[in-house]
Order: C-alpha cells, then structure tokens, then sequence
RNA sequence: GGCCCGUUCGUCUAGGGGUUAGGACGUAGCCCUCUCAAGGCUAAAACACGAGUUCAAUUCUCGUACGGGCUACCA
C-alpha cells in the first residue's frame, strides 16, 4: 500500500516551528517514499479556531516550501456529520453506549482542578472516575434506544474492555503497553447536540483519507492508545504510528506561544530576515540527524537521507536567551541562517534580498537589469559574506543601496576622531581618488598607499577610516572592494563629508 | 497521585560491551589580515547516580534521581 500522511494542525494561532518540523517530517517522509502528503485542518473547536490561523498556516507551509499537498484541503469540522454516524454505528453493535448521566453530576466544569484533585487523592485507578462503574454501560439497549427517542439528553462513550492490555508498535518509540484500566471509557459524542470529540474525529478522519503513517508529536502518545481502540471497535486496521519528540525551551519545558513568545512562531523567522531552506534545514535536525555528520543538508539531500528510524527519543531544547538580543534564537540556527546567505547560490538569494530592500524603500528600477543588475549582485556578493539575516541587507548593508545612512558613534570615534590629521587627509584621499585612472579596486589602492606614505601615517588609518567614511561603520568588506561597489564620485563625497566628523 | 516516555560536552547530536567517546553551534587562543567576518589550526567542555550481568559497561538489566508527556463532554 503506497504511503499516505497528513499534518493535522488545529487553527487556534499562528503555525508553532514544533508543528512545522511536524510538519516537516511528514512531507519528508511522503517524499521520500514516493507517497501523499495531505493537509487536514483540525477545525473542530469552532470557539477557538479562525480563518486567519488557517491562512496564516498555509502561508507558514508555502515559506518552508512544503504547500504542494497531494489533494484538497480537509477541513475536519465538514466531516462532524460522519464522526456522528461512526459513533452511532458503535452504538448499535453495542461497542459504545449512551451516557443519561445529568449535566449538573457531570462536575467539568473546571478540569485542571479536577486533575489536580486528582492527584491529591491517592489510589484512584485509571483515569478520573471509573467509568466502568456506570450505570448506563450495560443498560439494556431498548431502554437506552427509548429514552433517546423519548428526548433525554446523552453523550456517547466507548466501552472499555474490563480486563487486557492496548498495544501498539511506534515507530519511535517501539512497543507500547497500557492497561485497560488506565483508559476510561471516553466520551465520542458530547452530550447535547452529539458533536464529535477530538479522538473520534481524528480516527475517522484518518480512516477516510486513507492514511498509512500517522506522524505527530510525542504528546499524543499516551492518548493513541484510546485512538487505537476506536480503530479496532470501527473494525478497521490500524496505521503506523511515529510520534516525534518535542521541542523544550532553554528551561525543559514544552515551548508555548504563552510562555515564550514569538521565538515559537514561523512567522517570526520569516519576519527577522530567515531563509526558508535555512531554517527548515535547522529544524530538520531537531530530532533527527543524518546517518553520517553532514549537517547542511538541501531539501533533495533530507528527502535522501530521512529515515523514521533515524528520528530520536529524546526531547530537544531550543536554545534561546529572552535577556540577551544577540540570542533572541537559537545560536545554531542564526549561524545557518548566514551559513546559506553567503553560500547559496546569488539568483536564490536575489529575491529575497529585493523583497528586503523594496520594503525598506532601498529598491531602485535600475536594479532590474544591464549594469544596474550587474552592480547589485556584485554588491550583493561583497557584503553577504558576513551577514546573518536577510535584515542586514537594509541595515548593515544601507550604505551601500543609498545615501542616507547612519554612522556608528564608536566607529567614528575610534576610526576618525582618533586622528586630526584626517581633516586634511580625508580631502586628499578624496582628491586622488577622483583622480585614479582606470577606476577599479587596485588603483584605488595605489591611491590610497601611495598617499598614505606621502604624509607618513599606516595605509591602516586611512583604510579604517575610509571605512568609517563610506560605510558609517568600522566593519565591513575589504576596503577596496568598497570603493569600488560604492563607486568613485560617492566614495569621494563621502571622504569629503567625513572631513567634518574629526 | 497514576500511567507512559526520556537522560552522551552549555545546546543540537554520532556512537555503542574493549574508542584518545566523534561532529556541529557557541566559547577561548593562534594563524591569515586594512577592520570585521569567512577560512585554517588548537583548546576547554559530556556518557545523571547506584547496584547487577560480564574478563570488561557509557553501551545490556534493575532500581533511584531528575526532566518531559498524558491523565477533559480541549485539540
């Protein structure tokens, strides 16, 4: 049977990098084996679930260039109308029962406190009350058939065999056991207007799409069990399962929008300058490693190597500092992020860089073609060699796209007050730039040598300072590969103008 | 509380009965050098703990500790 997986977020927000690397893995793994990646919306909870987060998910999908899903959209909460009949039908073959219990008995009202309670009370076996125990599991199914048509409320549960084990293989994780006393018989249908509860949904939909593999986090694990029952009572074989392991912040737990910020959010990398491949390569290796010690892996390269098998128990930190600016992301993850900035190829990169720039109003229209083009992407070329986010472009690299820039007060004090001298040497250099013939990096050079032992300083006060002059900055490229992207008359207005910050 | 899962440098990880426990990020130093990066070289840095099995355990088993997940008429 050819593959089919699918990712199945729920829209309540933007698209967690946790659910992207779920994401990740499951187009990885439908890729590389010739199968289906499908996208299912997990809109069940009307309350909570919104249009935005839905486009805002796909968008997240389309930036990490994983939107080719194989076939339509699956909205979950078109489907409530089969999960109801799926229930009913467990009904009528007595794998499932009416729940008469009254409402105010029901006692959810907060469930936090519930567990909490829970846990204060020793000895409870299995999960909340026993359901076992109740009442309307084994009522006689005529009478249970009457009271329904006679307009008494009921939800729907799963009877739970009394005695055994649930088992199943993870992929992951292995052989997994859990007791039937430790699953309650849970709920299907709310009471009332016999709406569809999450693991029903999920099972069903599962079932109708037709999939193979299901590949999700490691926090549904212990729930699959109950999944894996609803499968079994349905009459249906059960898929693989492969949960992955989580991703925890700095502190061990799990990383939350509530707790932690927009650092979880897709859209906050795509927003501070991330190149897709860069950061779908780093979140690749988060759980997952290759088979050998090659971590820049292109998109061909992950399908090529991914392996469920490969994919680890253990949950991963994402190291990142909320004190610390430099460190807003994880360390290993910025370091990619410029890692592809300066080695991808330079048509890759050009559009991200336009679209940097255009935004920041740097975009000029003889960028498009013949000698602009050629100096933009020699430009481009010079000073991504040390940048890190696709922000830099507009920020580090201003002076380069335009003549409004700011200088940096400790470049001007260290490169420019530092030395008097440069009130008059600044004029001169501007002077023989002006001057050298043919313009190119190496007579810029001499120029600038040749002057420099004239008046006696080190070429190095010249060069840092005309650094400082053309860029408002004292680091940069190779000063005269500056001169040269900068070009002659700006380069000499500028020295000019520096003249008055000594 | 119960059940389940996990634990190799600060972080991501490789490895697996006998290894100088490997790589990457980060950190430090040196080289290169007009600055800063990049690059090259080097360094510091890890098998949670205790038993057991074994000639030998970081690797297998069992405990303990710690961390995480789940435990809803949420998804």
């Amino acid at each position: 049977m050819s593959v089919r997986v699918r990712f199945a977020p729920s829209p309540t927000g933007y698209l967690h990098i946790g659910a992207a690397r779920t994401a990740l893995f499951n187009w990885l793994f439908a890729r590389k084996e010739g199968g289906k990646f499908l996208l299912r919306v997990e809109d069940t909870d009307l309350q909570r679930s919104t249009d935005e987060s839905t486009r805002s998910i796909i968008e997240g999908l389309k930036w990490l260039g994983l939107a080719d899903y194989d076939e339509e959209i699956v909205f979950q909460s078109r489907n409530a109308g089969k999960h109801r009949e799926a229930a009913l039908r467990l009904v009528r073959e007595g794998k499932a029962y009416r729940d008469f219990t009254p409402k105010a008995e029901r006692g959810d009202a907060n469930v936090k406190q519930e567990i909490a309670e829970r846990a204060r009370s020793k000895g409870a076996a299995g999960e909340g009350q026993d359901q076992r125990d109740n009442p309307f599991r084994d009522l006689p199914p005529e009478e249970s058939d009457a009271r329904a048509e006679a307009g008494e409320p009921f939800a729907v549960r799963l009877k739970v065999e009394r005695e055994g084990r649930s088992q199943f293989e993870d992929v992951v994780y292995g052989a997994q056991e859990r007791d039937y006393a430790e699953i309650e018989d849970l709920v299907l249908l709310r009471s009332g207007d016999l709406s569809p509860l999450y693991n029903l949904s999920v099972v069903v939909d599962d079932i109708e799409m037709g999939i193979t593999h299901v590949i999700r986090g490691q926090d549904h694990l212990t729930n699959t069990h109950k999944q894996v029952l609803i499968y079994r009572a349905l009459g249906v074989e059960v898929p693989k399962f492969a949960h992955l392991p989580l991703i925890l912040a700095p502190n061990k737990a799990k990383l939350s929008k509530r707790k932690h910020g927009e650092v979880v959010s897709l859209t906050t990398y795509r927003d501070r300058g991330f190149v897709p491949a860069a950061f779908r390569n780093y979140l690749a290796l988060l759980g997952w490693a290759p088979p050998d010690d090659k971590e820049l892996l292109s998109l061909a390269e992950l399908v090529e190597k991914f392996t469920l098998e490969g994919v680890h128990r253990s949950n991963a930190v994402f190291n990142f500092s909320d004190t610390d600016a430099r460190q807003w992301t994880d360390q290993k993850a910025l370091w990619m992020n410029a890692e592809y900035i300066r080695t991808m190829p330079l048509a890759e990169l050009l559009p991200m860089v336009r679209a940097e720039l255009e935004a920041a109003g740097l975009w000029r229209a003889e960028y498009e073609e013949g000698a602009g083009r050629a100096w933009l992407e020699k430009t481009i070329d010079l000073i991504r060699q040390r940048f890190y986010t696709l922000k830099d472009f507009s920020g580090q690299g201003r002076a380069y796209f335009g003549d409004e820039f700011e200088f940096d007060e400790s470049a001007v004090a260290k490169n420019l007050k530092k030395e008097p001298r440069l009130r008059e040497l600044l004029p001169a250099l501007a002077e023989r730039i002006e001057r050298a013939e043919p313009w190119d990096v190496e007579t810029s050079e001499q120029a600038l040598r040749a002057l420099a032992e004239e008046a006696g300083v080190k070429a190095g006060l010249l060069i840092n300072a005309s650094r400082t002059a053309l860029t408002g900055q004292s680091v940069g490229p190779s000063m005269f590969d500056v001169f040269d992207v900068v070009g002659r008359e700006r380069s000499a207005k500028r020295l000019r103008a520096a003249a008055a910050l000594v």
